[in-house]
DNA sequence: AAATCAAACTAACAAACGTTAGTTTTGTTC
DNA sequence: GAACAAAACTAACGTTTGTTAGTTTGATTT
């Protein structure tokens, strides 16, 4: 029984230097040297370079756009909403911090269509979180100001948790969210 | 009167890419293209490619750095030295924001001693930065969250505004300050 | 024992990379 | 108009890049 196939292990592997120095600084020689095999045998279970970089990043989009529906879905205030949202943000930065390096930081370097399909998926995630905001702007749960500051500056929060959660990683995921929620909703003064 | 040596325009020109695609994926004849010129003819200018990036990210790293001076100067209470920062960070973004992006995502690709200063300033800064929070938490200024998800929410937000910031242009610079301030500090709620 | 198959290998490719050397152009100063 | 310096050029270099082709290894199945 394998529980993990060969491609899954160089698409992990893969991502791990991605997120360290990026995507078009890491060549597929590197990627077969952390498997230990050669550059060419990595060509048995992949199509390209390209491809790795494809499928971590749409993978990855896809469970953004699953999680948005699950919480639309739901018979929810705003408020409630934004709070899902967060916690969705770091239960998936808990266990993908590396996809998230590449969905950053390198989506422009997949193929075209493929950064069309990211792009359109990025663009229809954030209108309804923006949506969510403006809601709980008109109902009055939230303070009155530009919709786009309160979506830019939690998303950006959330989208970098990456890049620091593994140096406190002792930090535990029930105390993130907590002070996370507490602080991106009622501030900190 | 030159107003802007050529070497300059060379970083200026490559700062503009690196912030597209990333230092890696851009290459010294894709620089020299943007000048109308041939990829030798930078080397009248610049010692390599990677001077380009070391200039871009070092510079404004001393800039934050000399920023933070200033406000530590100051007689303010920590509340007040935070919203300084937030101004700090706003108004660098605002005419600086391709070298934002290289000090971002590419400082690892600068050569190693450089790569060194460049880590000792940051953490340096974010040191600083903490030691105000912290401060403010103990004179009761601050809610009493875990200084670092303080610390990093609000870095996090102000080290991607460059990405944001482009789009919706139009933003009056003191309505985003104001809006920002008020966000990160008093929360949405 | 023969056949099969996944997964590794060696060897090589054409293209693109950063960079160097030497030369020519261009505009300014004596 | 001769001299000079800045800044462009052409041509080439040795490496590294992603990728392909064909072969060998080793375990599993027939």
């Amino acid at each position: 029984m394998k529980t993990t196939s060969r491609k899954a292990e160089i698409i992990a592997e893969a991502s791990q230097l991605f997120k360290e120095k990026g995507y078009s600084a890491v060549t597929v020689r590197d990627i077969a040297h952390a498997m230990g095999i050669k550059a060419a045998s990595l060509y048995n279970h992949i199509e390209g370079k390209q491809e790795i970089l494809s499928i971590l990043i749409l993978d990855l989009a896809k469970e953004f756009i699953e999680g948005m529906e699950d919480i639309l879905k739901l018979k929810n205030s705003p408020l409630q909403k934004i709070e899902k949202l967060i916690e969705l943000h770091i239960d998936i930065t808990v266990n993908q911090s590396e996809a998230l390096a590449a969905l950053n930081n390198d989506w422009m370097h997949m193929a075209e269509g493929d950064v069309a399909q990211f792009v359109a998926m990025r663009e229809a995630y954030e209108e309804n979180f923006r949506n969510i905001i403006k809601e709980g702007i008109s109902l009055g749960q939230l303070q009155p100001r530009h919709p786009e500051v309160i979506l830019f500056s939690i998303l950006s929060t959330l989208r970098t948790l990456y890049l620091w959660y593994q140096k406190r990683g002792k930090l535990d995921v029930n105390v993130l969210k907590r002070d996370m929620v507490a602080v991106l909703l009622r501030g900190i003064v």
